[in-house]
DNA sequence: AATCCGGTAATCGTATACGATCCGGCCAAA
DNA sequence: TTTGGCCGGATCGTATACGATTACCGGATT
């Protein structure tokens, strides 16, 4: 059941389905998540409701639940959409009175979260679930980990790509510029993540594209956290070149180029300066203190 | 907490450590597993007993319960050292009383081994939980998607390896060549995949080092499934010859054989061939049944 | 004789109860 | 003023109860 939820991420690709428009705050990290933010993503509307104090609600033969892979999604959602931000809170009861469920369930998502998707989701023993926050060195290691994986799918597909193959991805490109204008940034970020994985998935290889996905989840948390103020990332027209190089089977090319392409995404956030995020004191204090984690 | 259990995997790097002696029967796929081998690589002998019918042990300060990440190890380990095959069941009342805890926390394992480690565990609703049997197709999969890794990792590592790291290296394929005298071809086959996290582990990458222990993971269960009956694989000179690229900084050399090392790992499988085992019959009816999972 | 159908046992999924742990503020003492 | 301990509230971890689903098996029917 959570498999399923763990599998739907990988299997449904909404080609490019439109975004919510939800322009959520830029807030600082470190609050608890509402209700209302739990909820941005619904599939279900919660049928039953029978939100009073009287419980027992399992009576008669009306299936009043919400599923499982529901639920996961609206968090993965919410994660990598920005809407909640990292080092956010996520209090079981919280989301299980918003989703209307028990502890139990929210519990094996947010289990779900925190195994698969490279940790999109940080358990602390007693004391409970929080959007990950990648440190700068982890952010160094997922983009490394994405040129090596990311290179070898532009060399294999430079070899075997079809003219079909070749045709959906510079529509999906298509979409990309024209959606560049009605979109916000972050739905840019998203369209391109998106792109990468459709690269991907054009390998049939789920392990690959499972992994990458993983990636891919991690570095929206990674631009939500490090993003600099004005820079233009990951733009579509790179995109274009790079299916050029496909097209044109030079397999060198697309590797050099998809690397330079990765390159210039993790150049155009500031991992380098020094945080310029008041909070993040005490995160060094924390850091210092739990000596485990470091690297 | 199973947080912990899903990094200690990666964490703890046991050299060499001894195998338990315990040569399992090769046997027919689909049964249950039972208690005596639920616990063939236990760690705490589960202190407080208190087997019998009366639980409610929980009174007074005795702290008598079994860590998790220690129930995550057992089953981890008794899933890649093939003391459980695929195919077989682990009911949750089964590992709980082997444990001697509740069924609670067993479900949190199993649901950590079915997230990660590319799913060593696969659940089915309302069927509970049993060790993944992968298809041909998915075996095929892991191959391509190790090669992809690998290789860019061998590309990376001749670059930049250190002579201390290649000491390391070559440290331990003379482990694997003392111990090819002494041990099973199952201790083998768990040396070598160790000797390619050996690799991972000098990337200093943390995603790519989880990804390829779940590729690794996955590759000892197809080993299981798939292994031809006489065939020496991955064996510990090809490991040195390798080692001598990375020493000569010979990028494209040690790409090609990294490579040519994989295809040859998976050419020693009959992936190919019909399966060989008589008990499969039942599967393939029970595949037939049940359309899904079918790729 | 084969097939369909219904009952029973096993197993799982979910909710809830309860103890344990941790964080916060408050007060007392140096 | 600062430091230390104490206490309450909030939150989590675990166990258990109970309903729901599934598989298994025997009997009746065609």
């Amino acid at each position: 059941m959570v498999q399923a939820a763990a599998k739907s991420p990988a299997v449904k690709s909404p080609a490019v389905k439109p975004a919510s428009g939800k322009a959520a705050p830029s807030r600082a990290s470190g609050r608890k998540i509402t209700a209302a933010e739990a909820m941005a993503v619904p599939r279900l509307p919660q049928t039953g409701g029978k939100s009073g104090p009287g419980r027992k609600a399992g009576a008669g033969g009306s299936r009043a639940t919400i599923d499982d892979a529901t639920i996961y999604d609206s968090v993965y959602t919410a994660i990598v959409d920005h809407i909640i931000m990292p080092g956010t809170k996520l209090p079981e009861d919280v989301l299980a009175k918003a989703f209307g469920v028990s502890r139990t369930r929210i519990r094996k998502v947010l289990l779900a979260l925190a195994h698969e998707n490279l940790n999109l989701v940080t358990l602390q023993h007693n004391r409970g679930a929080s959007v990950t926050k990648p440190s700068v060195q982890e952010a160094r290691d997922v983009f490394a980990a994405r040129r090596v994986v990311e290179t070898g799918i532009a060399a294999e597909l430079a070899r075997r790509i079809t003219p079909e193959q070749l045709a959906g991805l510079r529509r999906f490109v298509a979409h990309e510029h024209e959606a560049e204008k009605t979109r916000d940034r972050r739905g840019a970020i998203k369209l391109a993540g998106e792109f990468h994985m459709e690269l991907a998935k054009l390998m049939q290889n789920e392990p690959l594209t499972v992994f990458l996905r993983a990636l891919i989840s991690r570095t929206s948390l990674i631009v939500a956290i490090y993003e600099a103020p004005g820079n233009a990332m990951c733009s579509h027209e790179e995109h274009g070149i790079l299916i050029d190089r496909l097209a044109a089977h030079d397999a060198a090319g697309a590797v050099r180029y998809m690397e330079e392409h990765l390159l210039r995404l993790e150049g155009g956030l500031d991992l380098n300066a020094a945080k310029r995020r008041p909070v993040d004191l005490q995160d060094v204090f924390a850091r210092l203190a739990g000596s485990a984690k470091g690297r």
